[in-house]
DNA sequence: AGTTGACACGAACAGATGTTCGAGACTATA
DNA sequence: TATAGTCTCGAACATCTGTTCGTGTCAACT
């Protein structure tokens, strides 16, 4: 079978692209002007092919009656996130139960891509309260998403809870022999040396938003 | 405030049904016909209802172009948001030009809520290249969105080019007098007073994504 | 050289679709 | 009783949108 040409292809990701960033998918003159082609029948005529190979399916005689065959269309890629409390230096950290998507009163909602190569579940989000992880690089009012985790890898930034101290850190993890060395993330700061015993991991970061003003 | 009529919500009912069934919203005339309603105008008078409530939002003078507001199908929709180069402290600021939907080889999916009051038309993201803006408690290899603008309000966030110093930052913005502030989001760090001539403002920040590792 | 199929194109047309207008009925309020 | 607001309705109109038609170019094939 003929492979699909550059023009085909294209229009395929227009139509795609269209369908997550509006609620509706295009025109046959939206996809003509989003891709410069010059004429209506154009368009027409490479969507019978694309029929055809089932990457399709068209309404006909109604207007924006173009559905995707096997992709995700128009918001089906968010990813809520449950809000399940803050996390602040001096508090233990708020850990989540079995959560389902109700059982919370905010969510933050991202795209699939921001999670890399984390499932959503077992994901949780919690509020930044206070200064106390400008050292991470995390402000006051940022989200951080977690990941439910006991352990980890060296090098990874985890969420601990310093029980000596009653402290919550946010750095990265290095298992060094007998001790810890919890490792800011702005290079300029200072490490912190602690007894293994000392740390509870309570999830390691995956990202981190920063609510707009 | 007026609880929905019936109607209201017999009509707000549809929509969602539709859009669930459909990959594609109804048009007046299929509200019309799928509520036995007599005239399109009663469907549109209420549909300006369902809009002054927030519960749809109606694009005008195009087919289709319903959509509707926080529910899980249709309304949050992924919003795309270009990648358009990086920012590092000794670059010009990249700044988009009149980019189209295929003008960009990269973009950051996030939730329409993330953008706050900001439309998405305007926006742009650059990639953070190096550890200049940990003063903006903003790493190497994060992503900030930002508002084409060139000029702001006192203390917002700005991404300014520095004339004299051949150098990026970004920091908060205060006008005094015959100077600027530059003022570190990092409140443990001292600002920069430099001449207003000095300073290029590039765009207004919007919000920081740090990729997952 | 001639033919065929793929792909492109401009133009026109038919039907789909959103919006507006004027009028009427009903309810709540002054 | 009069008025204002809400909601309904039929009809008309403007614009949007999908589809069709005739024509042209190019590459592959016979």
């Amino acid at each position: 079978m003929k492979p699909l040409t550059r023009r085909q292809q294209a229009i395929l990701s227009f139509i795609e692209d269209f369908s997550v960033t509006h609620s509706y998918p295009p025109t046959i003159r939206e996809i003509q002007e989003g891709l410069g082609i010059s004429s209506t029948s154009v368009v027409d005529y490479n969507l019978k092919v694309l029929e055809q190979r089932d990457e399709i399916h068209r309404n006909r005689n109604i207007s924006r009656g173009i559905e995707l065959v096997n992709r995700p269309t128009g918001g089906n890629n968010l990813v809520q996130i449950p809000i399940v409390g803050q996390i602040a230096a001096g508090q233990p950290i708020h850990v989540p139960g079995d959560i389902g998507p109700h059982g919370y009163d905010e969510a933050v909602e991202i795209g699939p891509e921001m999670l890399g190569s984390h499932k959503s579940d077992g994901l949780f989000a919690l509020r930044v309260k206070g200064h106390s992880m400008v050292d991470a690089l995390i402000n006051d009012g940022d989200v951080v998403i977690l990941k439910e985790q006991r352990v980890c890898e060296n090098g990874e930034t985890v969420a601990v809870w310093l029980i000596d101290e009653s402290e919550t850190t946010l750095k990265r993890f290095y298992l060094e022999g007998e001790q810890v060395r919890l490792q800011p993330e702005n290079v300029t700061m200072e490490p912190i040396y602690t007894r293994t015993e000392n740390v509870e991991i309570k999830g390691k970061l995956v990202t981190v938003i920063r609510p707009p003003r």
